[in-house]
DNA sequence: ACTATACTGTGATTGTCTTCACAGCGTGAA
DNA sequence: TTCACGCTGTGAAGACAATCACAGTATAGT
């Protein structure tokens, strides 16, 4: 209920923490002092221990922190109880990635079901995933309690597929396309742009050669 | 010699820019009101003037920015003179999706060759864009001046890729894989981790479900 | 030529996130 | 039992980015 006061970079580090700790854990590992735990990051040992004090969890001053423990308290903010459904619109390249990636490796968000307007991709089974022809959307999402939405189309379609998911009852958007997606403000977007990124890491690049060397 | 003073969140802004301000171009429009380019991102109209101002471009008071002229200015902040060399390591199904949608439009940023442990893709020309075996590229990078390279490898091989890099006089990385590189200071990574995203909407989907509906 | 208008340019302000710095404390050693 | 150590928890300070608010100004209309 008050999940919505943590702040944004906190709850990408919280991901991020979540993975580390569960490499850890997985390694034999029981506790981690903060600077560790920063260390796996590129983070300071008070980002840490501020981020941990956020979600009300506590350490041993001379222990550190119990790694099961935290992972717990991790879970308990991040997973929604009952989990949350996702569907992916768009079985292009990209899509096709995505469900190797998700289907892969047992992943904790798993992505229940595709769609797409090519006919060929209907009723097919990619990388463990039904695919479904894009008009049967809406009935999909009407029969499923489905609260993400990947947008995985052109760019074109964007706009459109958004609407549709979000009129299915979906409340978060992961979007790859490049396009500023209009939507509720109640509905939240998490744009995913490659070719910003690439663009900035070129603009970085240049710049790191026109410094001095270490 | 003075780029290195731009904030990261303008840089990425200005992609963003760029990319509205060629639409409107070729939409036959000849000049725009910091409010229009506002909107079209999710951003606030003095942000667009703030950013305009700290690249040192000017529009006129009532008839805004000049397309053609701002984005000349952008140009010359983003685009590197003569250009950056581009690499991709790993050509597994993220790789290719790269290599389409980079070779697939005629991007500003072109992939000019992509590497590859699997004998198979050795040799191959994949969406365009040529595919080696890994162990050419010390020597493809000490032909060609690369300062970009993208990290599309499987966690466990990206930082020996990075390091190869690296040290084939690569400046900056595009990493997907979910693991922090460990790099020398004078090289910029720019992570995009989609599993994170991915649960950072579904948190945040989660929290808009709570919250008041609009 | 003059005026009204609506936009730009920017100093000041606000807000947010990060980092500092140290008090408090549990533990292991003597 | 006592002490010293090194980590945690956190108020306060700092850094940075976004926003406000308004003075300055170029244009179109009269
Ligand atoms: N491939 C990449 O690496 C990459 C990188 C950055 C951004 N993107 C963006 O991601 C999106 C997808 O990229 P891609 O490379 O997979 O493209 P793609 O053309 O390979 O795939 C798009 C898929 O969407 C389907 N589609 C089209 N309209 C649809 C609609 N209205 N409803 C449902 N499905 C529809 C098509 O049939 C196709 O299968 C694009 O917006 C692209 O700009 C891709
Ligand atoms: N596919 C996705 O949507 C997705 C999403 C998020 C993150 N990622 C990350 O991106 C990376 C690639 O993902 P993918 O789905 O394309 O995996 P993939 O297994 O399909 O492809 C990996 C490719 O890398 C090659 N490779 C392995 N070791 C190599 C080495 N030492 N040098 C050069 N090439 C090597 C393999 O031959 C393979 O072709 C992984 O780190 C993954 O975690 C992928």
């Amino acid at each position: 209920m008050k999940n919505v006061e943590f702040p944004d970079p906190t709850i990408e580090r919280l991901c991020c923490y979540r993975r580390i700790l569960s490499a850890l854990l997985a390694a034999g590992h029981a506790r981690v002092y903060s600077h560790e735990l920063a260390a796996a990051q590129r983070v300071t040992p008070a980002q840490v221990r501020r981020d941990v004090m956020l979600i009300g969890y506590s350490g041993s001053p001379v222990k550190g922190y119990d790694i099961a423990g935290l992972l717990d308290r991790i879970g308990e903010i991040l997973d929604p109880p009952g989990g949350v459904g996702v569907v992916l619109v768009g079985v292009g390249y990209l899509g096709r990635a995505l469900l190797a990636y998700f289907a892969g490796r047992k992943s904790p968000i798993p992505v229940v079901a595709a769609f797409d307007v090519a006919p060929e991709t209907s009723g097919q089974l990619i990388h463990g995933c039904h695919c479904y022809h894009i008009d049967e959307l809406s009935s999909f999402l009407s029969r499923r309690s489905i609260l993400v939405g990947i947008v995985a189309v052109p760019a074109e379609a964007a706009q459109k597929t958004a609407r549709e998911l979000i009129d299915g009852g979906v409340r978060a958007l992961l979007n790859f396309a490049p396009v500023q997606l209009d939507v509720p403000q109640n509905v939240y977007v998490e744009n995913v742009d490659i070719a910003v990124s690439l663009e900035k890491t070129a603009f970085f690049a240049q710049s790191m050669s026109l410094e001095k060397e270490d």
